[in-house]
DNA sequence: CCATATTTGTAGTTTAAATACATTTACTTT
DNA sequence: AAAGTAAATGTATTTAAACTACAAATATGG
């Protein structure tokens, strides 16, 4: 049988992510490499070629044919597309906050955290789940968020950007508020519930109260959880391993990055009529403001 | 004269950056290949050392001595470091939506975005002013965050991450609130005013309100501003010019993350005890929790 | 203006990457 | 099931790229 070329989904896209969509699709000793790329990517930036055909245990020609299979033109290039999708993985290395770092150091580490969670949230991202929200999404009669501390803010955000796209919704944050609305939603309508533990009981119950009005239910949390189980659609929003105390911090900010997605998705099917609606409000907001030459108190 | 070593700010740093900062420490001919790389690093990716050397115009030691200058052990590694770097300039390439991406595209769309964004406004950020805020806020009596719409969300985040550090503080997002908050300030409060445009009314107003009673104002905004101009530390934060929907969805992310810059330093500087009163916070909220089984209805 | 030190280039050496070819393994067909 | 064929892998060789030692040229200080 002739060997598949294998086509990256976006041409120029983390070669990581590449090797690991192409490894059934490889030849047994090119998977060899394959897989020990995988395993160590920083490990064959800091090899020669006769090094990573040693480690591989097969023979150069083979390190180099993978590196064709893949879709570079040779070994340099691909240690090169390694060293770009590595980027982003070794931003974290320094994100211990310490007492006496400067105000430039604390800017790198906690942006640099910052992106690498964002792209490790990104890869985890179960986009079956995510297509299936944004169908719901688009179809919905109207749409609740519901979160508390730092997912409230998620819900909120989320409340201001969908109505952009024609589809009227609510944000609540107030326990009470939450069930009172969980329990008047119908047939039609989706509760989109954010909760980073997913465990936390009055969302558990908002969840539950929507569903036994017959709303649909998107659960959106940072790991498996209760709170997933008894959601219609799962979306998880998976941070970076990390128990200090920026966790939070990361979490919601990845989950900003979701409800963005979700709603430029859902734009884009309502679309045309709604952006000339966007246009308008945009124009109302702009008179609000002044001109270039404010008077100064 | 010797010729001096030259160390980045963090060790493995973003090269292009240490290139920037070495320049006027190198050689002439050295100085040649500096800009050259500066000029279009892309190129150098894909030159070998001989078209390296031809582009700068000197010969192929002084391009390795160049590598060895700005802290490489050669062309090769200097090679794999740019690459590095230019990982983040070139997500967003790709970041036009269109109505007929597959989901997939769209997630890796907005989150590339949404990562260039953060390390173009990273990079952009005035560590003077934000350390000129940070001690502001560290000796702050109480602080009042302010902002409507995106910026609204903004404050409310901050409101909800400086209570953990010791600081009272509160978040208004009522305009009428605001007025009234503001006017309420008093020397040793600071007032945090986000605003993206910085040319909001209202905020403008407030911003005002408060410098009157005495308060010390920080302004927050995407780019120079009327709020910047009467503002007593103004922070930009700038992030990639996009002109279409997208552009407030990545400034108040950018915002966030500069939020968590200052929580955390004031974090750091007010230290210790409030470390415990945070870990006792934690366990309080674990309570509203359930364990591993939850009676699912 | 000469002497010394520093910078830059030339030429050669070494090492790594890629190619052509040979061998082995797996698969198909009778 | 066996032989032939095609595919996959390894061996040996070639090519070229990176690095080094040394020499020339330029700049610097007395």
């Amino acid at each position: 049988m002739a060997h598949v070329e294998i086509t990256g989904r976006i041409p120029g896209e983390n070669i990581i992510e590449v090797v690991r969509q192409a490894l059934p699709d490889l030849r047994k000793s090119e998977r060899k490499v394959a897989e020990k790329v995988l395993e160590d990517p920083q490990r064959i930036l800091n090899a020669t070629l006769a090094e990573a055909s040693a480690l591989s245990d097969v023979s150069e020609p083979t390190v180099i044919r993978f590196c064709v299979a893949i879709g570079c033109t040779g070994f340099q290039e691909f240690k090169l597309r390694v060293a770009h999708s590595l980027a982003l993985g070794t931003l974290a290395t320094h994100s211990v906050l310490n007492k006496d770092d400067s105000t430039a150091a604390l800017v790198e580490k906690i942006f640099g955290y910052t992106m690498t969670s964002l792209d490790w949230a990104r890869s985890h991202l179960d986009h079956q789940a995510l297509g299936a929200a944004i169908a719901l999404l688009s179809e919905a009669q109207s749409i609740e968020f519901f979160g508390l501390g730092a997912s409230g803010i998620v819900a909120l955000d989320a409340q201001q950007k969908f109505p952009l796209f024609g589809v009227p919704c609510g944000a609540q944050t107030d326990t009470h508020q939450q069930l009172m609305t969980a329990s008047m939603m119908r047939p039609g309508d989706v509760a989109v519930v954010f909760s980073n533990t997913g465990q936390t009981v009055a969302m558990l119950e908002v969840a539950t109260a929507a569903r036994n009005g017959g709303a649909k239910v998107i659960g959106v949390s940072g790991s498996h959880s209760p709170l997933l189980d008894i959601s219609d659609i799962s979306i998880i929003v998976e941070t970076l391993d990390n128990t200090d105390i920026y966790t939070p911090t990361i979490s919601r900010i990845a989950s900003l990055v979701v409800v963005d997605i979700l709603s430029a998705a859902v734009g884009l099917r309502r679309d045309a009529e709604h952006a000339k609606r966007f246009e308008d409000m945009k124009e109302l907001l702009r008179r609000q403001r002044h001109g270039s030459a404010f008077p100064v108190v």
